[in-house]
DNA sequence: GCTCTCACG
DNA sequence: GACGTACGTGAGAGCA
């Protein structure tokens, strides 16, 4: 049947993949001869990724554009195109012609011309295709293709997996995709090496053609602009200017053998893309390309036809089973729960995972567990399972058929326990303090969620269905479908058990399926002794915390929040006379309203929703704009001080109350350790890690957090850590001695940029110095660095420069840090903690980000592993008092002590804190611990 | 569910 | 000269 009307053709950019593919992927090295294969195995990913994606409009056509060489009949308009493009990285030439191999044998046309861009194949194709009445999606993100959106041509950027129509060229140029070309010519790209127009950039380009229409006519009527000098950058560069229009103009009337109904979406042919995936030795891909077809996956030793060596390895290599919800055991009876229990201690590991009736391990209650030995064979135990239904008094009445619980944790508790025998659990923490609450204590565990932060922080999120969906190519039943959500929603115990079994024993099963496939990577990944001692151990450490929690004084948070409910509606009254009219305070968007438009301040600037930026930084200005806007300027005086009440009352006073375990009369925070990229750790539900502290009035929160009656709160934090491991990574001898010196170092610092002995300092200079030594570690820029200290950004710009003078070792640092990154696609913290950095070899802003997020990155991450390491010796190294560690914050331990025992246990946490970098790292700086107690955090801090 | 704002290190 | 800018988090409120 001929392509047309109701037919929808796939584009996709392959060089585009490639290149993302490869700066995505650590170099990866095929394992039987070494040969490079991350960007391969990246672009295979992808394109399966495209032909098997559920999106509303799949295709009916598609096909991979490649480009053929390097040069194109461009290169004859103009030698200089696309000349200054870096050189190829030498591990990723050989890997094209594998691209081209991959593409066919995913049963997809490949399609190149010599002479001619990837780009010109996509706007020909594009081009016959509408006109035969078909619609085509471009699946790229490269801005020279925009000029082909419209008329039934629409782009999808595959990393965001954002459309990009009419709208998005038009944010993007300023025009629509029809002047596309123009604007670009006239900007120019440095990329491509596009010469444009020179001092236009893309905003005044965009102005240009708005106001004159098209790029014709802008020329011809170059003499009447008013800036001289675009008038003389047009009116000089016209004949560069129609060059560039040559090079951007995408040529869609291009020679092309291609019939478009060749292009049909047709299924692999299984024995040819096995075949080619096999003999790249992708054995996840493999195993995932196999399980869609519906056919078992051949083992790598036959696809090879290599030589076995050995017992082992003649066992198939773990083939992926689908996943059989039907093959799930549910587990009724003592009997049945025996023989699991035997069949686990003779395999010697099992992976675990609990069902329970909320996500507050505090609150929950166990409701059932479920086990899995081999993949694709796991079973469900229901515990305390309800009937459910309409009785209105919520029935208590268990279902029938369940092993009791006791009975079952009394089986259980060997096995659990039992040296030899691995549990494997992902996010093992929350299992871990389920049973813990039963009295048994898991031992030992491996952790999935946690292989996989060591292995890819910085790269994918590391939830079960993520990992699932990435790693098995299987999204897992998501938990809504069981429990509804909205008011309507039910605890787990209230589920159909059948249901149970099918979602339970399933999480199990991938559970097991991801140990299998993380447990050799580790090793590959060089983060074996990261995750052994640095995620791993924490797991039980964090649970004793979380589990013990701090007392909180309900009392001075109640009388706290009434007081703030005062002074809020009395400061609302205020706000609403000075403004004239009654208006949400709280909303940013009528507060925004009345400032800027109806009373008048000048400078208003709206974000990308349409609404005035209101933060406090932009309030604080208007606060000065005494003379010519009185009362803005009182009127944003009086908003800020309701907004730091408001914040303190709803998000602190009152929300604490709330989290208040009614049991333990305690506050229960939940640590996630596979949160933060960097290697630090989130607090959450509450966050007890931004607990008010910088404001005099927000600190009397703290004095709700106490110790029980006859104990006290001791603090102990690192002083300066992240400038300390600074000093020693730039290696900065000048503030290396400064710390041995324990001389202050933002006076210090102070003392060296500006020539100020330190007995003359300033609080002014040292300041400066301080935001300019924080500033350095955040990746610094001018632009910065001015903001935070509300100078100009020449005079910022001057600082900085002085201190790269004073502190060489600084710049080389950050340049080097940021090559490592470029070159590997991580960076990585003196312990070994790699932290992934996908975004540092894109093009636009994104890298500056992740140029910054690099440069910070080891030091923050470095901070962390030490602060973790402290805290996974502490509970050795405090056993003998009585006293336990409550809260971590960063660089701070908040420990609960008997009064009395406070020396001791200072001296015991103090030292395990200064010396936790050794033995592993031994830092040319000391590690400082200053220490406070105090019957409240206030006092203790 | 997204955006804005603001609390912490 | 264009671009957009300190690093890392979590939570509450408003709004569509």
């Amino acid at each position: 049947m001929a392509f047309g009307k109701g037919n929808h053709l796939h584009l996709i950019d392959g060089s585009a993949f490639i290149f993302r593919a490869y700066h995505a992927l650590p170099p990866l090295t095929r394992k039987s001869d070494g040969l490079p294969v991350g960007a391969v195995a990246g672009f295979c990913n992808l394109l399966w990724g495209e032909l098997t994606h559920a999106r509303k409009e799949a295709p009916t056509h598609i096909a991979v554009i490649f480009d053929a060489g390097s040069k194109t009949f461009r290169n004859e308009i103009y030698p200089a195109y696309k000349a200054n493009r870096p050189e190829l990285p030498e591990d990723l030439r050989p890997q094209f012609a594998f691209t081209r191999a991959a593409t066919r044998a995913f049963n997809v046309p490949c399609i190149e011309v010599e002479g001619y861009e990837a780009d010109d194949i996509i706007a020909t194709l594009s081009r016959r295709a509408t006109e035969a009445g078909g619609t085509v999606t471009i699946i790229s993100s490269d801005k020279d293709l925009m000029q082909l959106v419209g008329d039934g041509v629409d782009m999808l950027d595959p990393m965001k997996n954002k459309r990009i129509g009419l709208d998005e060229v038009f944010e993007k140029f300023g025009v629509a995709p029809n002047r596309v070309v123009d604007v670009q010519s006239l900007a120019g790209d440095s990329v491509d090496n596009v010469p444009g127009a020179p001092g236009i950039g893309l905003k005044t380009a965009a102005l240009l053609i708005q106001e004159y229409g098209d790029l014709d006519t802008l020329l011809a009527r170059a003499g009447e602009i008013k800036q001289p000098k675009r008038r003389e950058a047009l009116v000089e560069n016209a004949e560069q200017i129609r060059i560039s229009r040559r090079l951007v103009q995408l040529e869609a009337n291009m020679p092309l053998e291609v019939a478009l109904d060749t292009l049909e979406l047709k299924d692999p042919e299984p024995e040819v893309v096995m075949g080619f995936l096999n003999e790249m030795e992708f054995r996840t891909l493999t195993k995932r390309v196999a399980e869609r077809l519906k056919i078992e996956a051949p083992t790598l030793e036959e696809a090879k036809g290599m030589h076995v060596q050995g017992a082992h390895e003649a066992a198939p290599v773990a083939v992926q089973l689908p996943f059989d919800h039907g093959a799930y055991e549910c587990i009724r009876d003592m009997a049945a729960l025996e023989r699991w229990i035997a069949r686990i201690d003779a395999v010697g590991h099992v992976a675990v995972d609990t069902e329970t009736t909320s996500l507050d391990e505090m609150r929950a209650e166990l409701v059932g567990i479920s086990l899995c030995v081999d993949a694709g064979k796991a079973a469900y135990i229901p515990l305390g399972h309800k009937q459910g239904g309409g009785d209105l008094f919520g029935s208590t009445a268990l279902v029938e058929s369940q092993i009791e619980l006791e009975a079952a944790l009394a089986a259980l508790k060997p096995v659990l326990e039992d040296p030899s025998v691995l549990k494997i659990g992902q996010n093992m923490k929350y299992d871990w303090k389920i049973f813990a609450r039963h009295g048994v204590r898991i031992s030992p565990f491996d952790d999935t969620m946690l292989m996989s932060y060591a292995m890819h922080a910085g790269l994918n999120g590391h939830g079960m269905d993520a990992l699932s969906e990435q790693y098995l190519g299987h999204p897992p039943i998501p938990i809504k479908s069981l429990l509804g959500s909205g008011k309507s929603q039910i605890t787990f115990d209230r589920v159909a058990i059948d249901d149970a079994v099918k979602y339970a024993a399933e999480d199990a099963d991938v559970t097991l399926r991801l140990w299998e496939l993380f447990k050799p990577q580790l090793h590959r990944a060089q983060v074996t002794t990261v995750y052994e001692t640095l995620e791993r151990p924490l797991v039980p450490v964090l649970a004793e915390m979380e589990m013990a929690g701090i007392e909180v004084d309900k009392a001075v948070l109640s009388r706290m929040s009434n007081a703030f409910a005062q002074k809020l509606a009395q400061y609302e009254d205020e706000i609403q006379e000075i403004a004239g009219e009654k208006f949400n305070v709280g909303s940013p968007k009528q507060l925004g309203e009345v400032l800027f438009d109806r009373m008048g301040v000048p400078g208003g600037e709206k974000g990308k929703t349409g609404a005035y930026a209101t933060g406090a930084d932009i309030l604080e200005d208007i606060t000065t704009l005494e003379d010519s806007q009185p009362k803005a300027a009182r009127l944003a005086a009086k908003v800020l001080d309701w907004r730091q009440i408001s914040k303190l009352k709803s998000t602190y006073t009152d929300a604490l109350q709330e989290a208040i375990n009614p049991e333990t009369g305690r506050v229960h925070t939940s640590y996630s350790i596979a949160g933060a990229n960097t290697g630090r750790l989130a607090s959450t539900d509450p966050n007890l890690q931004n607990i008010p502290v910088r404001t005099e009035e927000g600190r009397r929160i703290r004095e709700a957090f106490v110790a029980p009656k006859g104990k006290v709160l001791v603090s102990l934090d690192y002083s300066q850590i992240e400038l300390r491991i600074l000093a020693h990574v730039a290696d900065i001898p000048a503030l290396q001695q400064a710390f041995r010196d324990g001389i202050d170092i933002h006076a210090m610092t102070a003392s060296e940029m500006f020539n100020v002995p330190l007995d003359q300092m300033t609080s002014d200079i040292r300041r400066k110095a301080k935001a300019i030594n924080f500033g350095v570690i955040y990746g610094i820029s001018g632009f910065g660095l001015a903001r935070n200290l509300r100078i100009p950004r020449a005079e910022a710009q001057g600082f900085i420069d002085r201190y790269f003078e004073r502190f060489p070792g600084i710049k080389e640092y950050m340049a080097e840090t940021v090559k490592f990154a470029q070159a590997n696609g991580f960076v990585q913290t003196l312990f070994g903690r790699k932290i992934h950095t996908p975004e540092i070899n894109a093009k636009g802003p994104g890298a500056g980000f992740a140029k910054r997020a690099a440069i910070n990155a080891p030091i923050q991450g470095t901070a962390a592993d030490v602060i973790r390491r402290a805290m996974i010796r502490m509970p050795a190294a405090i056993a003998d008092l009585p006293a336990r560690m409550l809260l971590q914050v960063h660089d701070e331990l908040l420990f609960e002590v008997e009064a009395g025992a406070e020396p001791a246990l200072i001296a015991a946490a103090k030292a395990t804190m200064e010396g936790a970098n050794l033995p592993a790292v031994d830092l040319k700086v000391p590690l400082t611990v200053e220490a406070g107690t105090g019957r409240n955090w206030a006092e203790a801090h």
